[in-house]
DNA sequence: CGTATTTGACCTGCGC
DNA sequence: GCGCAGGTCAAATACG
């Protein structure tokens, strides 16, 4: 299968896309999450602003609220100068909560351990204390990429969404015990094509070189008969090494309710979904994080076309609809 | 044997 | 205060 969205292809439309504008303001943001070429997509719900004009206030804002997060240190590879690398959405403001989570929780409290990720502030209270506050990243993801993270995932739950007909599947890192980073996968209601992934937390270690340590088995799943939902999990389990976000969106404050529901709707049809199109045909706006190239510049460099062959099988040769049905379930 | 996935239950947050 | 929905845990099960 060719994977049309190769390492460089992505890279290059991340570069090419974001060009200029943010050369400037990449550097810091990077290293928050999965950083990404696209740039904002529409998150913000000003679909009528000029994509334009909103990158640059919308860096400036970003700037303002990484810079109590940003880490005194840089991105390790500050090579891609995603203009809008700013995904993450910072919602920690109120978070400081964050503690809460991790008491309680055996495992959480493992994270604990783990050497405080730069910023990672709101990332838990209680269970989901701060259900709304936490930091999110939202992307939206044709299927083919819904896999693509070089991270690797472990799915520890799926639900079915309210007002979805697709259920939303929950995924934690497994490359480290005490990493909180979380991603949810969800289908796009009105475009089952499109995949909704949405990061919180970061993660408090460095991108697995090679797909991760737990991954040794990543099983296809039975498919569910009504689960091509679970795209990811085939795809997430195995971690891609390359593999970049189409769009990411930033929810600041995100409330429960709004995710569930605004988002599906939002982003296809108001604002993230803009790019949807995009994403697809031009993935104008490919988001790669920073961790992602981390470890792309070691794929690209040794690999470089070629790069992952396991994945291209496993991923590419398309977990997501077939195999793995993760599916729905539904539970709950 | 170890790890991942599935799935029901439980907990928490939010809206009314 | 109640109910709803989302999010997470943990046991069971499957696979390499």
């Amino acid at each position: 299968m060719e994977v049309d969205w190769d390492l460089h292809a992505v890279v290059r439309g991340c570069i090419t896309s974001s060009s200029a504008a943010a050369a400037a303001s990449s550097v810091r943001e990077h290293r928050l999450e999965p950083a990404s070429c696209a740039p904002f997509s529409a998150v913000e719900g000003s679909d009528s602003v000029p994509f334009e004009t909103r990158k640059g206030v919308f860096l400036e804002e970003l700037h303002e609220l990484y810079k109590p997060f940003l880490p005194p240190y840089e991105p390790l590879l500050s090579h891609r100068n995603n203009p809008v690398s700013s995904p993450l959405a910072v919602e920690g403001a109120k978070g400081s909560s964050s503690a809460n989570l991790m008491q309680k929780r055996p495992f959480q409290s493992a994270s604990a351990i783990a050497p405080p990720p730069p910023f990672k502030a709101s990332s838990h209270a209680p269970r989901s204390k701060k259900r709304k506050s936490q930091m999110k990243v939202v992307r939206q993801v044709p299927a083919e990429k819904v896999s693509s993270d070089e991270w690797a995932w472990r799915k520890y739950g799926q639900k079915p969404i309210k007002g979805s007909p697709y259920p939303r599947s929950y995924y934690r890192c497994s490359s480290s015990k005490g990493c909180l980073a979380r991603k949810q996968v969800e289908r796009n209601r009105s475009d089952p094509e499109i995949f909704i992934v949405t990061y919180t937390s970061e993660h408090n270690h460095p991108a697995p070189t090679h797909r991760s340590s737990l991954a040794g088995s990543t099983r296809p799943k039975t498919l569910t008969p009504e689960t091509e939902v679970s795209v990811d999990s085939a795809a997430t389990a195995t971690t891609n090494p390359v593999t970049s976000a189409e769009e990411e969106a930033v929810l600041a404050p995100q409330s429960t309710s709004s995710e569930s529901g605004e988002e599906k709707e939002d982003s296809q049809s108001s604002g993230m979904l803009d790019n949807d199109g995009e994403d697809e045909s031009g993935s104008s706006g490919v988001a790669v994080s920073d961790d992602f190239f981390a470890g792309l510049e070691g794929l690209l460099g040794s690999h470089d076309g070629d790069s992952f062959p396991d994945l291209s099988q496993s991923w590419f040769g398309f977990s997501w609809s077939a195999g793995d049905a993760v599916t729905a379930g539904g539970r709950s």
